[in-house]
DNA sequence: CAGATGAATGACAGCGCTAACATGATATTG
DNA sequence: CAATATCATGTTAGCGCTGTCATTCATCTG
């Protein structure tokens, strides 16, 4: 049994304490104050390098692990941040994660998230609960928010970044995204200059994010005088790739003459290639399909996805750069930082 | 500015506070001890009603957070569970990182995560960091894993689960997962028996999960007396789809009389496919695909995939539950879980 | 060499909460 | 009705760490 291997040295713990190892058993066995070994673990540069040395010595000995709960408790700061998303097993947020996490690794900040299901009531409780944690600062997902919720992120009084679009609704804090509305409007000027007349829309899941672009592209449309109406299909049933079939399907049953279709997300652009190659449809002579956000299939498809990339891993690491650097008191150039999207034209439309 | 909106009740704290409210200032308002709203909140049956009321609205009119660090220090439970996984961004991990949180959300835990990027030296780093939060229970990957990480988790004297494998290596408290050299023995399995003879196998990142299933299917491929070496093709580069596509391509250069392929997960498989789409090899008449995982679009791709089924979110949901079990108290049935795996048989092979 | 300076270490209190025990009020019992 | 049990609330101390200020001792300066 390896736990306290030097358990005769320690102190005799009150009733209340787990047995484990503390900075003042650190400190007894090199003989010096616990505040000394504070310091040679937080301002090494404080302590003579000899001492330094055995502290560390005795730590490594002692497997002394410091209590961030204690830490935290006495310095006001848990190193914490907290992060708000939708849903992990959504590629886009898992894409978005990896950035957040990659950016706070290194500046020595732990990642708490909470999945909200697309939910704003979920987003009040998982934002309580996050708050509880007294994190340093806080991520949260879309500008569409309750007014309780903004309260309570309010009153945490913590830097906030409002994270995946910008350019619409209320920023409480900072934020960072792009403008969907825009990226929808792009792909429908891309399709209509493709020379597309009959084009439509599926969509799955519709949050307001997605809505943002079907409304962007319906107005690129409507501006070129094209059936805004007929050719579109949304459900709010959480999106997958097989349901991008079905809504193909759908789609066709009722309007086999839509001849381009944009989908809300690559993975139902994926389900609706497939179902074209099921139907023997040649894409994109007989109808093109255009996806949204350039996952990594989508230049291996066949044919090859025309999509709109975006800067999903970006958009992550720069959220919490942005809380980083105001917690670390240095000024960000702004408060909302838009991060565009790419057209990514290539064989499908 | 709604932060402190009761503040002239507060009290004076020290120059150390941040100003948040306490305890003790909710206390203040109801005019009742701070031991009574500790219990308000955590034995509710524990005080008159209607106090409990009057505290309650304290609670809700002062905008009151909890501070989990204090209760933390002062209980020794932190109500966290830390997560080792290798990468976010990897589907498999995601879908196992989902479990988790679902079987923690409703009991109260909060979900650390840390990624190693399938290296060993990493995992070190980040169990050291994740025990600095002293959680109640950690869950790791895989049984592979240095002595310095097994020592730490030791000493850190909370219950453990590695999660993905199980039948090889040493389990050092818990585990759940499946054997990958079964299910790699039984993929082959299923392609002799369909008749192919020219088998092989292509694999990415080829971590320690990705060569016991490899070994498992060359297990098989021997015992039939076929060709265990020249239709094998892997690299430690990490998985996506797009190396799919080369390294069927690299081993058809080589090797054009294979005649199935078994693929280290769907990614690569999907890749594979689209790879023979290109080169309008027709799947399974002339080259038969294997994947595994079975991933959402598997069922979708044409071919369909023929792939291994692996409980990803049972994994992850099983060891969470594993881990509240224990730290309530609650006896576990058995140490170690296999759930298995299932061939889903479809038209790629 | 008195006085000033700086480097290294320590003493103490307090961060916000809750375990453990103590107290007082009310209900119950033979 | 005294003895006892029960319920509701309070007092005290301490969880492990660090901010703040104090102390010690070596070094430097004119």
């Amino acid at each position: 049994m390896i736990r306290n291997n030097a358990g005769d040295k320690l102190s005799k713990n009150g009733s209340r304490s787990k047995g484990r190892v503390t900075l003042s058993d650190v400190a007894k066995v090199v003989g010096v104050s616990a505040i000394t070994v504070s310091r040679a673990l937080n301002d090494p540069e404080k302590v003579n390098p000899k001492l330094r040395v055995r502290i560390e010595q005795a730590i490594c000995e002692l497997n002394y692990v410091p209590n961030r709960a204690a830490r935290s408790l006495a310095t006001s700061s848990t190193q914490t941040l907290a992060v708000v998303i939708p849903t992990i097993s959504n590629t886009v947020f898992s894409n978005v994660l990896k950035g957040i996490y990659d950016q706070t690794t290194g500046h020595n900040y732990e990642v708490l998230f909470a999945n909200t299901y697309y939910s704003l009531q979920n987003e009040e409780k998982v934002i309580a609960k996050l708050l509880a944690q007294h994190p340093d600062g806080i991520i949260t997902t879309g500008l569409d928010i309750t007014e309780r919720s903004k309260s309570m992120l309010l009153s945490a009084n913590i830097p906030l970044v409002q994270i995946m679009e910008v350019g619409t609704g209320e920023v409480i804090d900072m934020s960072v995204g792009f403008s969907h509305f825009d990226a929808g409007a792009s792909m429908a000027q891309y399709l209509i200059g493709q020379g597309y007349r009959n084009i439509g829309f599926i969509g799955a899941q519709m949050d307001f994010r997605s809505q943002r672009r079907m409304r962007g592209f319906i107005s690129k449309l409507a501006a070129s005088g094209l059936e805004t109406d007929k050719y579109i299909l949304t459900t709010t049933t959480p999106s997958d790739v097989k349901l991008g079939g079905q809504l193909l399907a759908d789609l066709l049953a009722n309007q086999p003459d839509v001849d381009a279709i944009f989908c809300n997300n690559d993975d139902l652009a994926y389900g609706a290639i497939f179902e074209c190659q099921r139907r023997k449809l040649r894409i994109p002579e007989q109808i093109a399909i255009a996806g949204f956000n350039d996952l990594d299939a989508s230049a291996s498809i066949n044919p090859s996805l025309t999509t709109i990339r975006t800067p999903l891993y970006e958009i992550g690491s720069s959220a919490a750069a942005l809380l980083i650097n105001t917690l670390k008191g240095r000024p960000n150039m702004s408060k909302t930082l838009d991060l565009g999207f790419e057209l990514i034209t290539r064989d499908s439309a």
